[in-house]
DNA sequence: ATGGTCGCGTAGCGA
């Protein structure tokens, strides 16, 4: 089974792009954050037609995550648990069944530029509530992953120009910590498992020409309850997809799971 | 130090 996230910065001007990838890489299961598009107004049909179920989770403008799924959904929930009155949409959360059930949670964890400062406070609370629902996820025993636009640069060799990261929200010891507290409650990182060295990037910022000069950083990231990293069979990045026309600034990660 | 580029929505914010 083939799970892809991709932050796709905009359902609207990503159409095509989106389609054209889907048609190649031929996901079961693809996990989208910045969808920037209330529920209603995401081209749900567009999908349906090339065989996947649509579950959103949008907002006006702003953020907003999506599931689309070539094997049944079942169980969808939106919102990650712990403070009600977030209304940013960031999490959505579904099982889908395939030869064994595995429990799918997609996330857009929050930028928190500038740091420090309230924006940095809101990320960090949200990790709180994600490590939280984290240590519910691995009591559950059960087939799980949480993948999506992290925002966390875990380790220097996961940028071009670690320097250049040190006091942005993205790299600053503190996001570091609480990302490798959550890890470390027992999560396998599906990239790392596979792939070691530098130059494996998920993000080139628009500006600058930082794709010509593959000034990257690796911030889209997979991580694995136990009983899930036991069916990891591969993880890749593909990064071609930044090259090509009217592109997202992220570019789509899967896996490869024996289910 | 600044500005560099996109998307959304049609000004200015978020990234």
């Amino acid at each position: 089974m083939i799970i892809a996230t991709f932050n796709i910065n905009g359902i609207k001007a990503r159409v095509n792009a989106l389609t054209d990838w889907l048609k190649e890489r031929q996901p079961d299961v693809a996990l989208l954050q910045e969808i920037k598009s209330v529920d209603e107004a995401f081209p749900r049909e567009i999908f349906e037609d090339l065989g996947y179920q649509v579950e959103t989770h949008g907002q006006k403008s702003f953020n907003g995550v999506a599931i689309l799924s070539k094997l049944p959904l079942e169980d969808v929930t939106r919102g990650l648990p712990g403070d009600d009155s977030d209304e940013q949409a960031r999490w959505i959360e579904a099982t889908v069944v395939g030869r064994q059930a595995i429990r799918l949670c997609g996330l857009y964890l929050p930028n928190g530029n500038p740091a420090p400062g309230p924006k940095y406070d809101y990320k960090l609370a949200w990790m709180e509530r994600l490590r939280r629902r984290a240590e519910a996820l691995l009591a559950e025993e059960m087939p799980a992953l949480m993948a999506g636009d992290y925002n966390i640069i875990p380790q220097p060799e996961d940028a071009k120009r670690p320097e250049a990261w040190e006091d942005d929200a993205l790299f600053r010891p503190e996001s570091r910590a609480a990302y490798r507290r959550i890890l470390n409650l027992g999560f396998t990182e599906a990239f790392r498992a596979r792939v070691q060295g530098p130059d494996h990037y998920s993000f080139w910022d628009y500006q600058a020409g930082a794709w010509n000069r593959n000034d990257g950083i690796r911030i889209d990231h997979f991580l694995l309850t136990p009983q899930c990293a036991d069916l990891l069979q591969d993880c890749r990045i593909d990064s071609e997809i930044r090259g090509r026309e009217k592109p997202s600034d992220h570019v789509p990660v899967w896996i490869d799971l024996a289910a």
